[in-house]
DNA sequence: TAATAAAGCTAAAGATTATTAGCTTTTCTT
DNA sequence: AAGAAAAGCTAATAATCTTTAGCTTTATTA
């Protein structure tokens, strides 16, 4: 791989574990494999550097929510809607790169405005939006009981971003916290899904 | 007020604003407006600071989730309940202390098991307990539909704690996130409570 | 009031940090 | 294959950061 992403690579894995300022330029280039001043031929510094990986994670949100294909097509009955929605929650949680992004946003949100701006895109904007369509969708097909689709996205999502949070934080207990996430999106089709 | 207590109060404020190791020693003392040596007369060193502070995080919770007089009564109807809620929201979103805790352990929660264990219960059990408490006694008293209360806590108060977040990192959107709040807790009410 | 303890200060050590300068090796292009 | 560009290295700078040592001032206590 070229340098420069593996030096992207590197630099998003510890930024998200140490913090940015927790991360020093010698030990991305030691992950990388090279040496602290071959960076500056990449990044003119290590804010560049930062500000790359912001490039990245807006790219990944421009990748996974921006465009319509990756939602599939509607599902038809609770079962379906339950299993894609935990197949979604389960690969959100879990794929290395999305993890990482997320524990990076969440620790640097505070950096600048377009790091607070991608964060919110990132946790709340790109998967309601996303969930407001497929339950509008769902809504027209009788599957859910008329009612404001945005909000129910909101109620659905809020949580599952929540438990996902902790799941980052504490790993160890993320078997229960799957299980939350099960009970809670059952329990919101027993709420708002029209019986069949 | 004691030193020692000053440096607390300003460690606080600048590790909410930039972090643990985007702080320096300097700085605090500079605030308190001692020299940096100083502090080393009421601390060890700054990780002892770091883990003072984690005390008064704790310390703030019991005070706050620990005791049951904080309740107060339980609301007779509809609008005082979510009146009551939109206080305890706007108090917790807007109090300057409360605030740089929250700030702090969001930037922190990575750090050790401690921090991310007391994140977890200010941001998840503190109010979830709560909330189940309330709803639940409200069940009893046939203001809500029959369900599991923890359920409906967990629906409740997860799109507040989302919400607020995103107030802490874009304080310029304050208004309409909590007018998102607010219709947040009136679609709960209309969703589980009882007609009267 | 005299003695002691606590809390402040200056100066500095020692470590780490991001970055630059200058040179060498590798890679690409013609 | 020759020349140029890209990417690596070592050495070093300059700033910053935490912490210690030793001294002075303030506050407490007997």
């Amino acid at each position: 791989m070229a340098t420069r992403d593996r030096i992207l690579e590197e630099a998003l894995s510890l930024f998200s574990e140490n913090g940015y300022d927790g991360t020093g330029v010698e030990q991305i280039a030691e992950k990388v494999g090279i040496k602290a001043p071959s960076l500056y031929k990449h990044f003119k510094g290590k804010e560049d550097i930062l500000n790359a990986l912001i490039d990245t994670a807006e790219a990944r949100y421009e990748e996974y929510f921006g465009s319509e294909q990756h939602l599939g097509r509607l599902p038809e009955s609770r079962e379906e809607f339950v299993r894609g929605t935990m197949d979604r929650i389960l690969f959100t949680m879990c794929d290395p790169m999305i993890r990482k992004i997320r524990k990076f946003l969440v620790q640097e949100q505070f950096r600048n405005d377009r790091l607070a701006a991608v964060t919110t895109r990132h946790q709340l904007e790109g998967v309601q939006k996303m969930y407001t369509r497929i339950i509008e969708g769902m809504m027209e097909k009788g599957l859910f009981i008329k009612d404001d689709p945005e909000l129910l996205a909101n109620e659905l999502t809020a949580q599952v971003v929540l438990l996902i949070a902790q799941a980052d934080r504490q790993p160890q207990l993320e078997r229960e916290i799957t299980q939350s996430i099960e009970r809670h999106i059952c329990h919101f089709c027993d709420v708002y899904m029209t019986i069949q």
